[in-house]
DNA sequence: GCTGACCGAGAGAGCGCTCTCTCCACAGTC
DNA sequence: GACTGTGGAGAGAGCGCTCTCTCGGTCAGC
């Protein structure tokens, strides 16, 4: 490999790399750098020096005149909420949305050359240096993962200018801030008609948390879908979107409407919580009760049975959340369209 | 805020600061930097300047003169396996030990200043830029996450001269490599103890794979135990980490040892697997059959029952990474020391 | 054959910072 | 009083790159 002759001392440089070719610096970064006005002829002898050199280009350099930094920020946005002991892992890391969304931006963001950067706020103080640090200019775009309904940040965000894109709707649209997100009503949509077709007929649902715009939008979409149906009337239980509030939800819901049929779960997780409860209360899943999750994510494949859901194509919106933060950085100032993804029923044995 | 005063058009400089402050350019990096041998008072005027004029120093700039990145790459190495469709997510993002260490690492780096950079090898072409691009400095040390045995990444990050750390032991130990790992054969000791302690008696493991080095020490460490607490002939199937391996590596076991009464198993995801065949073949967990995992993942609470397990500390392993590489960087040409972390048992229902 | 348009390549400034080197002021020594 | 020593501040170079400006050369048009 031609690259091993770059010894470590001294970096290879594009005077190097002139001096090799027999041009001048400026010839040399007009070939690296795609420019049309060369001849072909000193193109080919810069390529074949670069190569023999090893030469790669000096980010550092170069954004200090571009005046960009070639990287994205994925911002993970968590609730104030360290661990009394050890150290803090916040939920959103943990969680298997978040290594599908990483996977989902690289694949853009890789062949663009754009790093990505990771970075966390979890209180006032990193937010404000989270912000500071964006503002002066280290990074040409964010991506923005929030957990949480009143996060001052998708505001802060908007406010330095900085091209951002959010992945899911916000929670206050005051601000025209670009979203990527899966439609969540015509998921809840999918569940609903399933449900139906089934021939269920005693149907709840266990919603997410009301204040977040997917607890409400998939509720909603439930129950506009279930009225055209011909079932105005569905029982919902909120739940938080978590495992253990799944349980406790679906122990609410048995507790007051012990005759149910079926049951549209609005995330995955709460149904892997869910469905011990309703085998304790002696429920057969699907016999006695259909179940319809929401994310095919890890969680529907871990349960037992697996779980019927409404899947969103999360890396598919992770790239789209990439592909219009690049499309964005070509053209300055230009205005923020989001992007909103249908949402499939995938059928597995709970539905 | 004073960061609002800065404005997006021109970010304020060095230049700026000390015009503000009434002094040279090169004092006001020194207080900057917090270099020793400046008058207080001028200190403090230039706090005062820094202050009012929001500045934040620009990286690009600093890193060309001194040659540091002030980053990190976390260099996620994935075995060559791009989905025949749709954009490629790898194993490692999907896995819930992604995120945790992640956390661990930031809640060292981002005291420190250090901003973590999110890197993909997953081929030759991707390794080979990967290399290149870590070569030419743009990051000062390296964290590698590898998901296979025959990863040849950790000898070409060796060969860089980078200061790097790799999670878990590698597989040869040809070159001296830094990592932290979990002593996985006392975590091993732990599982075999229980289960013994328990009563029981016709035990057998699910191992990982034998081509890696945590599924070799988790099966030699349990074997190695069990034969000193008396058991010298114990059943090993071998599984691949997965839930779906775990649940295919169970069945085998139970259709050749059908009279077992307690199983460890090496990777609380593949228990996650096994449960349900050990359900469906009318044995009881942990009543019929005890079951201990490893990891204390999420999977582990995935589980019904939830799984006794063995802990490895994820997160301050990570942080731990982190610390050992910022320690070198502090003293260039160091030797490179590992750390063994002790497992602890969990204690839950599955056993 | 001369002028002007045009195209491709080089010269050189300068991005914002660090760091060495120089210089100045003051104190101490003979 | 002249000299040396010392601590603290400024001047200025230069990190590696991009990009404008300039300039030389070629060619079409009159």
């Amino acid at each position: 490999m031609t690259a091993d002759e770059a010894p470590r001392t001294r970096p290879v440089t594009l005077e190097d790399v002139a001096q090799v070719a027999g041009v001048s610096r400026a010839t040399v970064s007009r070939v690296i750098n795609g420019a049309q006005t060369v001849d072909p002829a000193l193109r080919t002898s810069v390529e074949q020096a670069v190569a023999a050199t090893g030469y790669v280009p000096n980010r550092a350099a170069r954004s200090l005149v571009t005046r960009r930094a070639d990287s994205i920020a994925l911002v993970v946005s968590e609730r104030e909420q360290r661990a009394v002991s050890g150290p803090f892992v916040g939920r959103m890391f943990t969680d298997p949305h978040f290594g599908r969304i990483v996977g989902g931006l690289l694949d853009v963001l890789r062949p663009a050359g754009i790093q990505l950067l990771l970075m966390l706020a979890d209180d006032d103080a990193s937010r404000s240096q989270l912000v500071s640090f964006l503002r002066q200019g280290h990074v040409d775009g964010v991506v923005l993962l929030s957990s949480h309904a009143d996060d001052p940040l998708p505001e802060l965000l908007t406010r330095t200018g900085l091209p951002t894109v959010l992945a899911g709707r916000p929670t206050r649209s005051a601000a025209p801030i670009a979203y990527v997100d899966v439609d969540q009503q015509a998921g809840a949509r999918l569940a609903a008609e399933h449900l139906v077709g089934l021939g269920r007929r005693r149907i709840a649902t266990l919603s997410g948390p009301l204040d977040m715009p997917a607890g409400q939008d998939r509720l909603t979409g439930f129950r506009t879908a279930m009225a055209a149906l011909g079932e105005p009337d569905v029982v919902a239980v909120e739940g938080d979107f978590t495992q253990a509030g799944g349980a406790e939800a679906m122990k609410r819901l048995l507790a007051e409407h012990p005759a149910i049929d079926g049951v549209f779960i609005a995330s995955d997780l709460m149904a892997l919580g869910a469905l011990p409860v309703l085998y304790r209360e002696g429920r057969r899943v699907p016999e006695d009760v259909a179940v319809v999750g929401f994310d095919d994510s890890s969680a529907a494949l871990a349960c037992d049975p697996q779980l019927t859901t409404v899947r969103q194509p999360v890396e598919e919106m992770a790239a789209e959340m990439a592909g219009l933060l690049l499309r964005r950085l070509g053209e300055a100032g230009r205005s923020t369209p989001s992007a909103v993804f249908h949402p499939t029923l995938v059928l597995r044995q709970s539905a």
